[in-house]
DNA sequence: AATTAGATATACATAATGTATAGTCAATCC
DNA sequence: GGATTGACTATACATTATGTATATCTAATT
């Protein structure tokens, strides 16, 4: 006979508040930690005052909880803002401004910077984290359509597109902000995206 | 009483043929492993036919084993022909040819992949291969301030340095030879960088 | 009062780095 | 030729992580 089962609100509520203390904790351990190598499960566990195995149980693996991290990371951090900055009448103020959100967006919390890192030893992690990105992609490639004249291959696109993906990735900003600040990066990054543009319209090439 | 060594030109040989050995299988299963999750000293030890500790011996831990092989590569992939890019008259046609051996460097070995992947989790390791970088920035610094007119000031010369040090960094690479070949993105590297001295010689801004 | 979901306690399997100690064997020195 | 030395081996051990298994505890539901 199937055992009955049933849906509880204070547990599922208890248990989302102890995901959350989780997650929080395995943040603020990226953050401080010097390094992803010293990123253990128990360390967070202890962190966040409960036992290994609970986060076992909440996020299924290592990978799962980074994942969770990041999730919670790209929730509050404005990158809500990027559907308001398409809808500019400009395409390139709306450039400007995607880049604007994005270096905002990677200089919030520095655990983005461990995350990147766990991309290198965890091959699905990386692909995940990869996924999230296309959707930066999508946009790169709606606004260089509206910029693009009708002169331009598919070509000339996709390589504008890609330019400025990797222009705007985390690896680009993290290299710049060696001695600069966040508006800063932001300013230079967006001197280049334009300057990227500019097969885009001048057809002497 | 102080005991009495001596050099012994067999032995070192030999130790020098088993080092090589060493490095051989390390950049190997770097090449084919899918992930520098996977590479451990027991597998490399394994492919060269000697014992783990034999590479303790050798490299000390497996940081050095890995500074090794990136040296190894260094040694083979080109960078030597830097020296007559920058004696090039036109410093526009040297940074040119050094984006063209960059990229030549960074798609000759996929092991350097692995070794960048390393730098997430090995900080000591991270800094060793930023030192290496250092030439490379050298070098554009001394490409941009021929290329600099009069009129650049400080802030704007470092912003191109830093900014085509990035285009040439293996992230970029990395993140552009999607779907392109070596030479495809050798071309839209130098595109992207010929792009960023714009600002060194109009002072229209 | 019985049941159930979330969390705990404890143990175990596996894999990796790094250290320690003793032993093997051929090259070198006297 | 015999003692010594350097590279390598064999074996063992300590430590740290991830991940799995099993039994138990506790408070919320039925």
């Amino acid at each position: 006979m199937p055992p009955r089962s049933y849906v509880s609100p204070a547990r599922s509520a208890a248990a989302a508040e102890t995901r959350e203390r989780v997650i929080e904790a395995a943040s603020r351990t990226l953050r401080e930690g010097e390094s992803i190598a010293r990123f253990s499960l128990d360390t967070v566990a202890k962190a966040a005052g409960v036992t290994r195995l609970t986060v076992y149980n909440q996020f299924g693996s290592r990978r799962g909880l980074l994942e969770a991290v990041f999730d919670e990371i790209a929730r509050h951090g404005g990158l809500h803002q990027l559907a308001d900055a398409m809808a500019m009448a400009d395409p390139r103020a709306a450039l400007d401004r995607m880049v604007e959100i994005f270096c905002a967006f990677w200089s919030r919390d520095s655990a983005v910077a461990r995350l990147h890192d766990a991309m290198a030893t965890d091959p699905e992690f990386a692909e995940a984290l990869r996924e999230r990105n296309e959707r930066r992609r999508r946009g790169v490639t709606a606004l260089i359509d509206r910029i693009a004249g009708k002169g331009a291959s598919p070509q000339t696109r996709k390589d504008a597109v890609d330019l400025i993906f990797a222009l705007t990735s985390y690896p680009t900003f993290a290299l710049l902000s060696t001695g600069r600040s966040r508006d800063e990066v932001c300013r230079l990054v967006q001197a280049a995206c334009r300057a990227a543009l500019a097969p885009l319209i001048n057809p002497s090439s």
